[in-house]
DNA sequence: TGTACTGTAATAAAAAACATTACAGAATGA
DNA sequence: TCATTCTGTAATGTTTTTTATTACAGTACA
């Protein structure tokens, strides 16, 4: 599921989803994940890509989310994610003497599409504000 | 997902399924998988461990599937695979002083639960006996 | 025009995944 | 019985991926 990334994105999106209109600085997002403000920052980069932040520069600047929170599903950033990442999986390099090594990686790969499917599907039912909403 | 070891996991069974009675040898899966012998026997370990297949030492040894293919779902090969790995998951802290920081892990592993559930029921829905048809 | 930000590249360090070597022990069968 | 062909597993090395750090140009504000 790509967790770490995906971990990421949520844990700043909540954040912002939180702050309302205020904008929230890379700095100030690392502390609460506790991770490099340049990580945060690259996954800022991704999600801005995505639709689902904007950033203002220069002083007093950060991000805030681009639409309410109502409007943004976890599917989405599970897309935004996994665009990011998951381009040029597939690194087995099976045996294509063998008619199993041969067919496998594209058998796989369907599976793969339907299991995660199920889980976007799943994702797909919760909001951003619903999660956020779990905090106190 | 832990794809790589899931992969690995499903082209053994894959191989042993279509082998019927035969004990193939971890020498002969590895060269369909194209990984090194000792990762095999390493997957073996773990699967013989969770019930799915059997093992015979010494010549002439080699692996088998445990039941029919029929009884085998997906699901419990990831179920096998996850065990062994995702055990100690959690590699992120936090800041304990920010109210989003505090209680995002417990947030983000039922998320992750659901989403898994999720993807595991359907899993369910696959024998290794209909994946393994797949090939010719 | 100094200060506080973002954006991004380049590099380094740490962690995870994967490969290899090595060897003890088990079953077979000549 | 003993050479052979397997498994099982530990130890170690290599490669890849992830994460962190440093550095600095550019932007906006006051």
């Amino acid at each position: 599921m790509n967790n770490g990334r995906f971990s990421i994105a949520i844990h700043i999106l909540t954040l912002l989803a939180r702050a309302g209109d205020e904008w929230l600085s890379s700095e100030y997002l690392a502390g609460s994940v506790n991770i490099n403000p340049v990580l945060v920052r690259k996954e800022i980069s991704n999600l801005r890509r995505n639709g689902l932040i904007i950033s203002k520069e220069g002083k007093n600047g950060g991000s805030r989310l681009a639409k309410p929170a109502e409007k943004i599903l976890l599917s989405d950033v599970y897309q935004a994610v996994r665009q990011a990442s998951l381009l040029g999986q597939n690194k087995n390099n099976p045996n294509p003497d063998c008619p199993v090594g041969r067919q496998i990686n594209t058998h796989l790969d369907q599976l793969y599409l339907e299991a995660e499917n199920a889980m976007v599907t799943k994702l797909n039912q919760t909001t951003l504000a619903d999660f956020s909403k779990k905090f106190a």
